[in-house]
DNA sequence: AACTTATCCAACCGCCGCTAC
DNA sequence: AGTAGCGGCGGTTGGATAAGT
């Protein structure tokens, strides 16, 4: 293990303390529950394998498929992907990845990368992009806190793609993507998801590991969540 | 059976953003 | 505006165990 272990004596005082105290606080729980540990040891021991309804062994073939489409989405954000997971931590997901998924994927990319050499691919051009911008993170900190405040109360970003004779659009209300597929006034697919606008917006602006994503995926996804 | 290598996963570490002062 | 304290996150470590020779 990467540190000491902890003693089922540990997990019963932490336990007893939460269940007393309620969770956050975490400054406090070492001295409340007797504990010779730190705050982020205390919180990590409660949230990855102390907290109630946490699901232990194998991942199921959905979970699977869940966790690649959501990394895909998402990047490396492990706790964003673990809270679509019920009953599975963010350390459980990203272990899993870093064991499983991420050399299998690798692998399988190398060989897209391969085939994609020979093919000429399209990527949509974004035409019309309501009140966001690739610029939009570096607007918002020059913002007063106040017109955040307001925008945020406001947060809806469309987005109208011409594609191959398809529109395409997308729109993200609070914590809310949607989009959908339509073809001559009716809707193929639709895609929705309840994500922090904030990460979305991370995403669109190409942040972290995040920028591999772009239009194609998330149609590509559009087909998991029909 | 004994040893080596690979894999798994719990725990730790350092950083970041937020909040209060 | 600057700073300290906090919760939270992702990356990394290293001991336990399984698999291979």
């Amino acid at each position: 293990m990467g540190g000491v272990a902890w003693t089922e004596e540990e997990d019963h005082l932490l336990k007893k303390c939460i269940q007393q105290y309620g969770e956050g606080k975490w400054h406090r729980v070492p001295l409340l529950a007797g504990l010779n540990r730190c705050r982020k040891s205390c919180r990590l021991r409660w949230l990855n394998y102390l907290r109630p309804n946490i699901k232990r062994g194998n991942f199921a073939e959905e979970e699977v498929e869940m966790i690649i489409k959501l990394h895909k989405l998402l990047g490396n954000r492990w706790s964003l992907i673990a809270g679509r997971l019920p009953g599975r931590t963010a350390n459980d997901v990203k272990n899993y990845w870093n064991c499983h998924l991420s050399k299998k994927l690798n692998a399988l990319e190398a060989e897209d990368r391969q085939m994609a050499k020979d093919v000429q691919v399209t990527r949509p051009q974004t035409r019309n992009v309501g009140s966001s911008s690739g610029k939009r993170s570096d607007q918002k900190q020059s913002l007063s806190e106040k017109e955040v405040q307001q925008e945020s109360s406001m947060s809806s970003l469309t987005f109208d793609v011409d594609a191959d004779g398809h529109n395409q659009m997308l729109e993200s209300q609070h914590d809310n993507i949607y989009a959908c597929l339509h073809q001559q006034g009716s809707i193929v697919s639709e895609f929705s998801m309840d994500f922090q606008l904030e990460g979305f917006e991370a995403m669109m602006n190409g942040e972290g590991s995040s920028s591999q994503w772009d239009w194609g995926d998330l149609l590509l996804d559009m087909d998991f969540y029909k």
